[in-house]
DNA sequence: CAGAATCCCCTAGGATACTG
DNA sequence: CAGTATCCTAGGGGATTCTG
């Protein structure tokens, strides 16, 4: 396989120059992998996932977990009472994001002080 | 520890409700993960980077590279010449995300169809 | 409880032109 | 070559109100 001429003809026949640019349009909204992440959980209901990630609006929770349901990733489950209930959980094609997410997670906890650090030191830079 | 009370004092010190919040933050931004895995293989000069990834406008990847260069994640090595010559390449921190981006490239390349079934599947519902 | 509907704003991001 | 400098806009996202 040509290093230099390495296309992938089912990636941008839809598109996609690069198969990361297609994992960032999947999972690239501001709080899907947060979604996913509490999903790993187990199943949640909607206002559960508010109290789980207070900065989120519920339009905001609506849209993304629309767009999971969309793409197949997350399931979304009426029951038919009052008052209602939903319950929102991952696919089985959604649990193949888990690797993903919970590597984004072990990064967090293990270079936050680091990645903070810079910023402040970049900040300071600019500042004097 | 407490599953219910799961907090992260190191984050929302810094404002984070959770782990992947700070990772999506970092990298989060629509093409710094593309930059990232095209830097994976070695350092690339501007253009060749441009040339790498067309859908990138000069103004975003010149953004783009100065936020990782702030994160600390990338490094801009300047040659004093004419005409001039930067390379940009990750640093030993910014191979930290290597796993991370990796493993989205493997989920793309083995669920990109699945995802377009989809999402055709979802579009073909609000037609009918 | 789990949302849909509006209204509104801001800024991430694009297009184009210029430069050391 | 590797950028700035402007200008501009679509849409991501917030706040609020209403409802089955």
């Amino acid at each position: 396989m040509d290093k230099e001429l390495c296309s992938y003809p089912e990636l941008d026949k839809h598109g996609f120059t690069c198969p990361v640019e297609l994992t960032m349009d999947v999972i690239g909204g501001k709080w899907k992998c947060i979604v996913i992440h509490q999903l790993l959980d187990g199943p949640k209901r909607f206002n559960e996932l508010r109290r789980l990630m207070p900065k989120v609006t519920q339009r905001m929770l609506t849209l993304q977990l629309r767009e999971l349901e969309r793409d197949g990733l997350v399931a979304r489950r009426i029951y038919n009472q009052v008052p209602p209930k939903v319950e929102y959980s991952l696919t089985e094609f959604g649990w193949e994001l888990a690797p993903i997410v919970r590597s984004m997670m072990d990064w967090a906890l293990k270079h936050a002080d680091t990645v903070m650090e810079h910023r402040s030191q970049s900040l300071a830079k600019t500042q004097a």
